[in-house]
DNA sequence: GCGACAAGCAACCAAGGGGTTGCGCATTCC
DNA sequence: GGAATGCGCAACCCCTTGGTTGCTTGTCGC
């Protein structure tokens, strides 16, 4: 509920954000398109512009996008370094999970009798 | 509320199924562990076996976990196919929005009158 | 200054998700 | 056979979340 937030989120909280249709839509609209406007980004989107503004606000939270006003309208844009802390996040894991592969098997190869 | 998947998932929903602090630090004690069975998942994790398992379930809708039955405990490990595609998709909105945001930079930098 | 467009704010609503408790079923071990 | 362990199923509760509508504020264009 914090409002600023600034600081780097826990990795859930990055899944989370991205762990919604509309706002996976969005961040592939801004990657696509570079970037926009809130109506810009509303358009086709077959919802309300309020809700289009409540899921920015929620990557914004976790720093997958920026915004800057410009005139009367407000742009967001994406951040790729949160992008990126998620990746990381996913080589870890895999990372370690072919560790504990490894070492099962190599338990596995030992004598263990049946 | 298909009980069975099987099939690739929307990546929306495997960000969504790893976007739970719970549901990430099951993967995590997976990778790091190895494979493990309902009750040594759910020791340390202050919750119930009963959401636990639950939690499991929703990783195993999308792909993210397996299960095997050995003798009367559910053996569940992870699946490293589903983890890549979601770093395939991350990398994909990078790239896209790296390609965007060359785009914008060349426009700008073209003559423009103020 | 005035109308039109862009966005912010707030209240409200319905649905889903995470967690719990209670119980029943299989499997193992003695 | 009987106790103990490991799970599955179902009902229930509460809080969060996604979406809407209505209204206000701010900015652009003429």
């Amino acid at each position: 509920m914090s409002a600023k937030r600034a600081v780097a989120p826990a990795p859930a909280e990055l899944f989370a954000a991205l762990g919604d249709p509309t706002r996976l839509t969005l961040v592939r609209k801004l990657s696509a398109e570079g970037p926009g406007s809130i109506t810009r980004l509303t358009t086709g989107s077959g919802i309300t512009r309020q809700a289009i503004t409540r899921h920015l606000h929620a990557l914004g939270e976790v720093g997958l996008v920026r915004n800057t006003k410009e005139g009367r309208e407000r742009v967001y844009s994406l951040d790729l370094k949160r992008l990126a802390v998620a990746r990381e996040y996913l080589d870890t894991v895999s990372a370690q999970w072919d560790a504990a592969a490894a070492r099962l098997k190599a338990f596995v190869e030992t004598d263990h009798p049946t």
